[in-house]
Formats: structure tokens, sequence, C-alpha cells
DNA sequence: ATAATGTCCTACTTAAATGCTCGGATAAAT
DNA sequence: ATTTATCCGAGCATTTAAGTAGGACATTAT
């Protein structure tokens, strides 16, 4: 079992996604500028969750990637699986031939364990992310910090108001 | 956040311990014997346990390593910590300075994950799992094969009644 | 057309940790 | 004195994370 920030990375830019759903595609460029990730590592990323069809991208100048479902029907669970960052607890992938065949000695420990840890994931949703308070109070001072040239140019506004649509 | 064999191992080395408890000193052979775990990283494993002081030692023939309190008094959670296998699902120890100083988007969602896992693990003691079906199967099991020559030798069972009383 | 802006893709690098092995020192029992 | 065990340190192969670098391709705006 592993979390590291590669799945916390991935979760964190996913529910960005979800923060500014509507104002069409969103560039790793500012995703990487507002939670403070590299953007290589951001495409990294990107490539297994677009390969998941966790999310769907468009490209050229104005593109980004978009939530390819619903917020409430992405769960953190399916993010943190999708880049390979399985929580689950057994060495043995619950096969319980941990050892030399057998079953080790603490092999239903972990299984449970692993339970405990992905109904856990799987019952939080990007949508119950989105209206918590603590991720909104984050989402704000975010958005108030880098929020210099969003409505600067017309084409930008001309995008966001298409997008609401 | 990390769970790999290091903890596992520590963990399952612990229960062989309470399984065995009123046997007198339990040898690291002994436990790399029925729990297929390589003697020399048993050593550095019981190092850091007997550190925390979750057991201690007795040198010599006949030595071994025996609980260092009552099952019931160390948990799971206490076992993982000692080989610092932290379970701790957030990147800045609690502190909320993920995102260069400042909180990242996701912090108490990772706090709310330690939580369940800590309190998940930190609710299961060695008692606890002695008296688990499925840890009493799989113990049998390995007393069954490995109990070859602990009976054999006069000195042994000299040991095993001293240690009785 | 062409320049700019984005995704896409591969390969490389650095650092750290895991899971071991090996060699030897020390303590205690036969 | 020899055997049995814990102690202790160094070292090593492998894997992974996390990030860099460089370029190809698609799309929009000039």
């Amino acid at each position: 079992m592993r979390l590291t920030t590669k799945g916390r990375y991935a979760v964190t830019a996913m529910l960005d996604l979800a923060l500014h759903e509507g104002q069409g595609p969103i560039s790793l460029a500012d995703i990487s500028e507002r939670q403070g990730i590299s953007l290589s590592y951001l495409e990294q990323l990107f490539a297994k969750l677009r390969r998941n069809e966790l999310v769907k991208s468009v490209r050229g100048p104005g593109g980004g990637y978009q939530l390819n479902h619903e917020k409430q029907a992405i769960s953190v669970a399916q993010v943190v699986d999708a880049v390979n960052e399985s929580v689950e607890a057994t060495g043995c992938a619950r096969q319980g031939d941990c050892q030399s065949g057998e079953t080790c000695l603490t092999h239903h420990l972990w299984c449970d364990l692993s339970n405990q840890i992905h109904s856990f994931l799987n019952g939080i949703s990007l949508a119950d992310l989105v209206v918590r308070k603590d991720v909104k109070d984050v989402a704000d001072r975010q958005d108030r910090r880098h929020s210099s040239q969003v409505f600067l140019t017309a084409t930008d506004s001309l995008r966001a108001d298409k997008a609401a649509v």
C-alpha cells in the first residue's frame, strides 16, 4: 500500500477541475500554477487519468481538460487507482498466497484494513469535496491569488460565456 | 503513507511472539522459519521494536525475545509505527503547510483518511488477533509444520517448563 | 501562412527506500 | 571453550517517486 504526492496530486488536480467546471477546458498550466504542481508531472498524471476515462481533453489554444463524468460519479478511490497508487494493504493482492503459496499469519488483518480504506475513499466523490467548507476556503484563496488574467482579455471572457451556456 | 512487507513483517513477528507467549524467549531463528522472514532482516526490525520498548531480549543460548507489555496493551498501530512505517496520509505531517507554507486543497481529506486508518489499527491489539479464527488456523498449521524439534531435547522441554512457571 | 498555445509522448535523471546479505562483536549457557 | 543467541554496521540490488528535457502533433488566432 502506498499513498504519496502522486495520488494526492491526482486528486487535487481533479478537484481543481471540479471547482472550475463550467468555465470550459482548464489548462494544465493553470492547475500547475494554482496547485503548485510541476507541469510536466501533471502531463504524466493526466495521461493516466485520460486513459482511465476520468477526463477528456481539448487540444490547441484555449484547450485543456474537463471531467468526463458528473462530479458525483467520480470517487477519490477511482482517481487514486487511476495513477496506479493502490490502497491495497495486502502484499498478495488478496490472493492469500502471501507466504510461499499459503496464507500468512496476518493476511486477513490487511484485508480488513484494505476494505476500510477502500470503502472510505469510495464513499467520497468530487462533488462531496467541492461543497466542503475547508475546500471552499482554500479554493477562494487560490482564485483570489491567481485571478489576475482570467477576465483581462476579451477572448477569455468570451470563452467563459460560451462555456457557461 | 506507506505499508509494505516491512510493517507487515513486524506485525506478523509480534503476533508470533504473542502466540508463543509463556514458552520462554522466542529466538528470531524460530520466527524466521515459521513466518518465512529473513533472519538478518528480522534482526533489524527487532532492533527498532526493542528501542520502542515493545519487546525485551534475552541474550545467549536459550535466549530470544518476549513481549514487553501485555498483549492487550500492544496495538497494531504501535508496531507499524515502531518500524517507521507511518500510516500518515498527509504529506505535511498534519501541519497544513503542504503547498509552500499554506494548506493545500485536499489537506483535510487526507487528515480524515489518516484518522480512519489510525483509529482502525489502534483499535486492534495483539490479544484481539490471537483469538481470531483465521489467525488460529494459520498458527496451528505453522506449529504442526515446525514442531519437529521443539520437544526433542531435554533442555528444550526443561526450558519450556521453567518458562511456564 | 505562420505563430502561438495547448496536449501528447518518450526518455532520462536524481534521490530515497525496501529488502536483503555479510562480517563481526558481545553476552550467556553448556 | 564452544555454542547459541542477540547486537551492530556497512553495503548492495532493485524499485519507485518526482521532476526535467525535448520534441511531435493539433488547433486557434493573427
